[in-house]
RNA sequence: GGCCCAGUAGCUCAGUUGGUUAGAGUGCCGGCCUGUCACGCCGGAGGCCGAGGGUUCGAGUCCCUUCUGGGUCGCCA
């Protein structure tokens, strides 16, 4: 049974109880984080969100037998005077070891069943950590994480209102669309058979406020896509959505440069560059096979395919022949892989389309190996290693398939490489992606899909290739990446409700069926629309970064698991049936092809 | 939906070629200890080896199925 803390006031946290207190008398309240009884004395070391402090029950005190009793994670108010420990007795590893409190009144809170895991534990399994998230939280780790989070948002709510952006709530209950990813669905209980969706990002809404002339907004918005989960991917996330008028790519990059120049600054005290480097997507993927390249390492994609035209060898033969091509990375000083390294690689290939990989060992002798020297002799050989300048040391890996296949496996086979060397990767490189292909074909629906949505804008210059050949169209998009992640993206909007017509006509959708998704949308731009453009980035993710995290669960306070429920909550539950009927939904249908 | 990895004490893990009664650290319970700080010492409790089936004289260990978690491909305006 708990006391009541009646008559006693905090006056200190217990990791701000330092020497500058000697003297003094203070009053710290939390949790237990170790009770070491010595006999003639008993030590509770008190644990709150600052820190910790060692308080000493002496035997003669009052307070000794309660003190015995104490266990982790009990609850306890002390009020004390801070002395200072002789200088035996100073604990260095402790911000407050130099000091103690020689307790004169003691209460305990609330008591403590045995914890599932102690704070102190590293390595507890993440599921877990998940069931008991709330200890798992009183984690010294956890709670910097939270703090960094919450100084990262504030930082980014400064900048921004500092820039001029308001900060605009859109509504969490719209419209489901048509395209993009799967929505979450919220039945209705007045209009039953429709649906609310969550938004998976508040893109209308925010487009819409351009029109009503707030020329700079902002939102950190809670967004929610109903897809598989990844490490870095939550089915329910916050990002700082932005949306600018009279504006273009420019000036979205130089608002994100400052404000990221401005987050890590004051949250981490980190300088990073004043301007991003830019590529487009072409570029990113010809020399990164990746259209979020990792750019702390080298180690760029090569294509060989001239070198290699006129060769016998069926693989590259065909590859060629198909219009594909034969490119390659040099995995510097990766000659000593072992095979079974080597292997792994291959699936990674195997794993990311491609047929396989071939590979040509230059080691530190001087000599050259290869899987393909019965096709190439040594001379070739090291034709096509001075392509990639490799050098005594290195391994050349050679994929010959499509385009997007090659691409695709060496982008991936790249990072497998990095990682298996374990190159020291460190420091923050923002990456700006630009240019996107507008459109995506889908061979099953066999027709076009917009890449990202349909209110991205065609660069003007290809236009016309709309009705020539639509894959070429690049739009006026940009992705933000650092260190092989995407933190977010963003385009110039269609404003010209003539362009928007012709791609929604492009994209499929009749008048009707364009006004049923999009009406009001339609309708608006009809009103005069300011060009604008913005941008979305995922604030987990650069927290996750940030915070060196190696995934975004340990940056969202209560994350969902693999199948997209909460270990703690239970979440998503069982509805009852007179609930359902409430809501028109009486049976779930179930159809018996699935 | 596919592929890969892992499930052994509350927690983190070890467990050899299939062979006696499944171990360690930590936590927990009890006792001792006059300054500990990863306190120390002594003792104790704690296990359906994720579940089900199979092979075998014998299974934590081998095989099949399944569940849970992690990673990843597909998917992700």
């Amino acid at each position: 049974m708990g006391e009541s803390m009646k008559g006693m006031t905090r006056t200190h946290y217990c990791g701000h109880v330092t020497e500058s207190l000697i003297g003094q008398t203070v009053t710290v309240m939390g949790w237990v984080n170790k009770q070491r009884d010595v006999s003639s004395l008993i030590f509770l070391v008190l644990r709150d969100r600052m820190g910790i402090v060692q308080i000493a029950v002496d035997k003669n005190s009052t307070f000794y037998s309660d003190a015995k009793n104490i266990r982790m994670e009990y609850v306890v108010a002390a009020t004390g005077k801070v002395i200072a420990r002789t200088p035996e007795n100073v604990n260095p590893n402790m911000p407050t070891g130099a000091v103690e409190i020689e307790v004169t009144e003691l209460r305990i809170l609330s008591e403590a069943e045995v914890p599932p895991f102690q704070v102190a534990d590293e390595g507890v399994a993440i599921d877990t950590r998940l069931k008991y998230r709330y200890m798992d939280l009183r984690r010294p780790e956890m709670q910097r994480i939270f703090e960094i989070r919450h100084l990262a948002a504030q930082s980014i709510r400064h900048y921004l209102s500092d820039a001029g952006f308001l900060e605009i709530e859109t509504p969490v209950l719209i419209n489901s669309s048509p395209e993009g990813a799967r929505d979450y669905l919220v039945p209705s209980r007045m209009h039953h058979g429709s649906f609310y969706a969550l938004p998976q990002s508040p893109q209308q809404m925010k487009q819409i406020l351009m029109v009503s002339g707030f020329d700079k907004y902002f939102q950190l918005a809670r967004c929610f896509r109903d897809e598989d989960l990844r490490a870095d991917r939550q089915p329910e996330f916050t990002q700082i959505d932005i949306e600018m008028s009279f504006a273009d790519e420019e000036n979205v990059f130089t608002m994100a440069e400052e404000m990221m120049g401005r987050v890590f600054k004051e949250v981490l005290n980190t300088d990073i560059p004043k301007a991003f480097p830019r590529l487009t997507w072409h570029e990113a993927m010809e020399r990164y096979g990746s259209d979020k390249p990792d750019t702390r390492f080298g180690m760029e994609l090569v294509n060989i395919s001239d070198t290699v035209k006129d060769t016998d060898f069926q693989v590259f033969a065909n590859a060629l022949k198909n219009g594909g091509s034969v490119r390659g990375i040099n995995a510097e000083g990766c000659a000593t892989m072992p095979r079974k390294q080597i292997d792994a690689l291959v699936e990674v290939a195997k794993h990311h389309q491609a047929k396989g990989l071939a590979w040509i060992t230059l080691p530190d002798d001087g000599t050259i190996k290869s899987t393909i020297s019965k096709f190439f002799n040594e001379d070739q050989l090291r034709e096509i290693s001075a392509k990639f300048k490799a050098k005594p040391g290195d391994l050349v890996l050679l994929c010959a398939d499509t385009n997007e296949s090659v691409l695709g496996a060496l982008g991936a086979v790249r990072t497998a490489a990095a990682k298996w060397k374990n190159l020291p990767l460190e420091g923050y490189d923002f990456l700006w992606v630009t240019k996107f292909p507008l459109l995506e074909w889908s061979p099953e629906d066999e027709r076009y899909y917009a890449s990202t949505h349909p209110f991205t804008s065609p660069l003007e210059e290809d236009v016309p290739l709309l009705d020539t050949n639509p894959a070429a169209v690049r739009s006026r998009s940009y992705d933000l990446v650092l260190n092989g992640y995407e933190l977010g993206s963003g385009s110039v909007r269609i404003h010209q409700q003539k362009l928007q017509n012709k791609m929604f006509e492009f994209l499929g959708f009749t008048k009707e069926s364009a006004a049923d998704n999009f009406g009001y949308f339609i309708d608006a731009l009809k009103y005069g629309v300011p060009p604008h453009c913005g941008i979305g980035l995922g604030l987990d993710r650069i927290i996750m970064i940030m915070t060196g995290a190696d995934s975004l669960r340990e940056v969202i306070a209560f994350p969902k698991v693999k199948d997209a429920s909460c270990p703690m909550t239970h979440a998503p539950n069982n509805i009852p049936t007179d609930q359902l009927a409430e809501l028109g939904i009486m049976t779930i249908q179930k159809n018996d092809d699935e």
